[in-house]
DNA sequence: CGATCCCGCCACATT
DNA sequence: AATGTGGCGGGATCG
């Protein structure tokens, strides 16, 4: 086998590494031969010649499975052979004549013999299950590839996934160290404790029933958030190798995409997983809607990644029936308990200790490894926070890359807070009364949240609706704020909402969010470089702006699902998804309404559809830009910087009108926030926002929440782990009253916990105040739709003063923000159509795009990348 | 004909 | 620029 295929291969693909002897050993080429003789001679057994010959032997004996394999393999085999051999003899002898000689390759072997899941197997025969501790075995991907006669594409997929189970690691450029399944238990002990948090109850409810839209609704939600904490996880570090170095590059998303299939599988109790509802739960983004082909190559994933799961004996396939009929599945036969090795403490209640998994994240077990690199883009400000760093702690990580520790402990904290907001949400849910603010505090001291089992989170309001969540927890919302930095004034301590406090905070990383309208011009501009990021092509630069706007235009409420990225470029624009997982919560603001959702036109929206998108409508309009000018964005986010951006309102009145119609009817708030995550692994994001008073209520909500909404914050990334924090103070004025009120909430604060040094940024508004606004009705919500705030950069100068850096921002509030404030939005307002919208939040981050920032000014602002994924989160409401 | 999933182009990352 | 990585999806096979 291994001869034809090499043989084959090597005409085509110019092999890098020789391609081995071997096949030179073999010499004859088969192919060449006009002859075929060849295939005859594989068939039962294995040729003594042939590399693979000695593997197969190996893998029979190693195990049954295997020798089943082997055993089916011959069963057919003589099918073939005779098959083949004769046809192809022909055939050959006709053809070929002269020369074409090569050309056929009848033999072939199969697409079986050349699957993945049996190339896995002859890896995985290759090494030792539990290797002597003392040995380290280095692989080498081109000696692999070579001896398996398989192009190091291959090994990559199989790698890949052995990585995401710690079976492996990568040392080195073509180097990876075989770790055995000596961790295993524990790596899986450890996904399913990420994936109970994640993924807990969701699991549940598929199994139960999947189809419900409620259902698709919670999960998404759920999955975002998680996706933080997917990253993390990874660690892997183990014994030996220490490389740990090893984290890499961006987000692999086959590594990442393998252990959210595992986790699913640990976390499900009936052990079986269906392809279809494997692959919902890990789209991340966009949801909906358009994917039809995103889901298609989601699904080819989770084939490549099951071929080696089932290659290790973790998981069989299997069919369920269902009443949709037979689906194909995978049931987990691997091991289901795990004794814990690792001592993790853990041990806490969930109700304790409010986090969770913050602990343990923190604590050296885990690292999350993030990977490492993010990129560094960042400004100088960004640099700062490092110096904040000697005061926290540095956790585990390796003193080498500070970076790195950040990351993890970012990772952590952002899974705390991930933890932290479903349940505010979930609370809010239940209370909608409260409305709580946002109001995230992070404990002054610790820097960071994370660290400490913090409470940071926050989150704020959100009447939610949003149906499904929940999470896994109870965390005590209380819990949560335990310290409010110093936003509050009010507080102090308390952690008590405000009521009028929107927002929060948050670390890191990531960014930010925002909200508010936006305007799409501003929007467009900048983040289309950040799209390109993503795809870096074409597309972006030009066409996505335009595009996205008209899209928008048209969907409005359908495009909140992010349907729109995808629509266009789709195929290829894939790209922009890179980033994966994002996360992005979200929480509605509104607590009705809704209705009006379907009825709108979104186009395709139905229903459901919303429910799944969350968005918010809020400016619709201009959601949907952002949306897609987010996913545009580049994820990376590694980079993470982050910032805002805003967006302006200027508009108002364009934008007003927008709303108007479509808002009109509804109001929403829109708060926001999302965050988004990023990149890679680790950062994840937040936002939020909120806006909002509770109050807020419908009415005005559609006016007040935009603006309202202060928001945003946003490390950056960069190193991350700063948090920042924000919180505006916003009062709002609560709800029923007009909205005016709200406006003149708008301004905001933040604060900066603890340290501010850190944090980078932050970002206050303030508030928009407006006076157009202000007045507004309440209910109308055209006007003040608009409202966009938006820290971005821009406005940041403009405000004046403050810089993203700097620390000063400490203290003072800053504001920005605008409303309606047609300035804004230096935009360049050409741009583009007009679309209007705006979009909502966008992260900037880009990295791509730094330029645009960096035009800006020196200032730099900028952020990152990442991507931000958005959410939405639409009022819709919760009925 | 739908389920699988090989193959390898090509973008992106690292050297 | 070369080379390592790995996303992705066309389209071939399988069942």
């Amino acid at each position: 086998e291994n001869i034809f295929d090499r043989s084959r291969m090597a005409p085509k693909t110019p092999i890098k590494n020789e391609p081995v002897d071997l096949s030179r050993q073999k010499g004859c080429t088969p192919e060449r031969n006009p002859i075929t003789p060849v295939k005859l001679v594989d068939r039962p057994q294995p040729d003594p010649w042939t590399p693979t010959a000695n593997l197969k032997m190996l893998v029979s004996a190693a195990s049954p499975d295997m020798r089943d394999r082997e055993k089916k393999k011959e069963l057919f085999r003589p099918i073939e052979n005779s098959e083949q051999s004769d046809t192809p003899d022909s055939l050959q002898y006709d053809m070929v004549d002269d020369s074409t000689v090569d050309e056929f390759e009848k033999q072939r072997p199969s697409r079986k013999q050349k699957s993945l899941g049996l190339l896995c197997q002859k890896f995985l025969a290759r090494y030792p299950s539990y290797p002597l501790s003392t040995e380290k075995t280095t692989i080498s991907l081109d000696e692999v590839a070579s001896i398996l006669g398989v192009e190091r594409r291959r090994i990559y997929d199989i790698v890949n996934v052995l990585e995401s189970l710690h079976l492996v690691s990568r040392v080195a450029k073509n180097q990876y160290c075989w770790h055995g399944r000596h961790n295993l238990s524990q790596t899986l002990k450890t996904l399913q404790e990420a994936g109970e948090l994640q993924y807990g109850e969701l699991m549940t409810f598929f199994q139960h029933k999947e189809q419900d839209l409620e259902y698709k609704f919670g999960e998404r939600k759920k999955e975002t958030t998680p996706d933080c904490q997917d990253r993390p996880l990874l660690d892997l570090s183990e014994p030996d190798c220490t490389s740990a170095s090893a984290n890499s590059r961006k987000d692999k998303s086959l590594r990442i995409m393998s252990q959210k299939f595992v986790m699913l599988f640990l976390v499900s109790k009936t052990k079986i997983v269906t392809l279809d509802i494997a692959a919902k739960i890990l789209i991340e983004e966009t949801q909906d809607t358009v994917d039809h082909s995103k889901f298609k190559t989601k699904v080819r994933r989770l084939y490549d990644i099951a071929n080696v799961l089932t290659s290790l004996g973790l998981i069989k396939k299997v069919h369920v029936t269902e009443e949709r009929g037979r689906k194909p599945a995978f049931k987990w036969i691997g091991p289901v308990e795990f004794p814990g090795k690792n001592g993790e403490p853990r041990g806490h209640s969930p109700t304790s200790d409010p986090l969770p998994g913050t602990q343990r994240g923190a604590s050296a077990p885990y690292q999350i490894c993030a990977t490492g690199k993010q990129r560094f883009t960042r400004h100088a400000s960004f640099n700062s926070t490092q110096s904040y760093e000697g005061t926290r702690r540095k956790v585990s990580s390796e003193p080498s890359s500070p970076h790195q520790e950040r990351q993890d402990e970012y990772c952590s904290k952002m899974i705390n807070l991930a933890a932290v907001c479903r349940q505010k949400i979930e609370e809010d849910t239940r209370n909608p009364s409260i409305t709580s603010p946002l109001s995230l505090l992070p404990v002054p001291g610790d820097s960071d949240f994370c660290v400490n089992p913090l409470p940071q989170a926050v989150f704020p309001v959100v009447q939610a609706d949003m149906p499904s969540l929940s999470l896994p927890n109870g965390i005590s919302s209380q819990a949560l704020h335990p310290s409010m930095p110093a936003a509050s004034k009010t507080e102090n301590g308390k952690p008590t909402l405000l009521p009028n406090q929107p927002f929060l905070c948050f670390p890191s990383s990531s960014l930010f969010m925002l909200c508010g309208g936006l305007q799409e011009n501003n929007l467009r501009e900048t983040l289309p470089t950040a799209g390109d990021a993503g795809n870096r092509r074409a597309e972006a630069q030009a066409a996505v702006p335009p595009a996205a706007c008209q899209k928008r235009s048209s969907h409005k409420c359908a495009s909140p699902s992010a349907p729109v990225d995808d629509e266009e470029p789709a195929a290829k624009k894939q790209t922009m998804e890179q980033s994966d997982v994002p996360l992005s919560l979200v929480v509605p603001k509104k607590p009705f309404e809704s209705p009006k959702a379907e009825s709108t036109p979104g186009s395709g929206c139905t229903s459901a559809e919303h429910l799944e998108a969350f968005h918010l409508d809020l400016a619709s309009p201009a959601a949907p830009e952002a949306a897609d000018k987010e996913s545009t964005k580049p994820l990376d986010s590694q980079e993470q910087e982050k910032w805002s951006q805003n967006k302006d309102p200027d508009k108002p009145s364009p934008g007003k009108e927008h709303i108007s119609k479509e808002n009109a009817n509804q109001p929403f708030l829109p708060q926001y926030l999302y965050v988004q995550p990023t990149a890679g692994l680790s950062s994840f994001n937040f936002l939020f926002s909120a806006n909002q008073a509770p109050g807020a209520i419908s009415l005005a909500a559609s006016q007040l929440p935009s603006l309202s909404v202060p928001c945003v914050v946003v490390p950056s990334a960069a190193l991350a782990s700063f948090p920042l924090i924000c919180s505006p103070t916003i009062t709002s004025p609560l709800s029923p009253v007009p909205d005016g009120s709200f406006s003149a909430a708008a301004s905001m604060n933040f604060s900066m916990s603890g340290l501010a040094s850190t944090t980078p940024v932050f970002i206050g508004t303030t508030a928009v105040v407006t006076p157009k606004v202000s007045p507004a009705p309440p209910v109308d919500p055209q006007q003040p739709a608009h409202p966009a705030l938006h820290l971005s950069p821009m406005l940041a100068q403009s405000c004046g003063a403050v810089k993203l850096d700097s620390p000063v921002c400490m203290g003072h509030p800053v504001t920005l923000l605008k409303l309606q404030q047609p300035s804004s939005t230096p935009l360049t307002p050409k741009s583009i159509r007009p679309a209007r919208h705006e979009a909502f939040f966008k992260t900037p981050g880009s990295l791509g795009d730094p330029v645009a920032w960096k035009k800006n000014d020196g200032n730099q602002t900028r952020n990152a990348s990442s991507v931000q994924r958005r959410l939405e989160i639409s009022s819709t409401s919760p009925d």
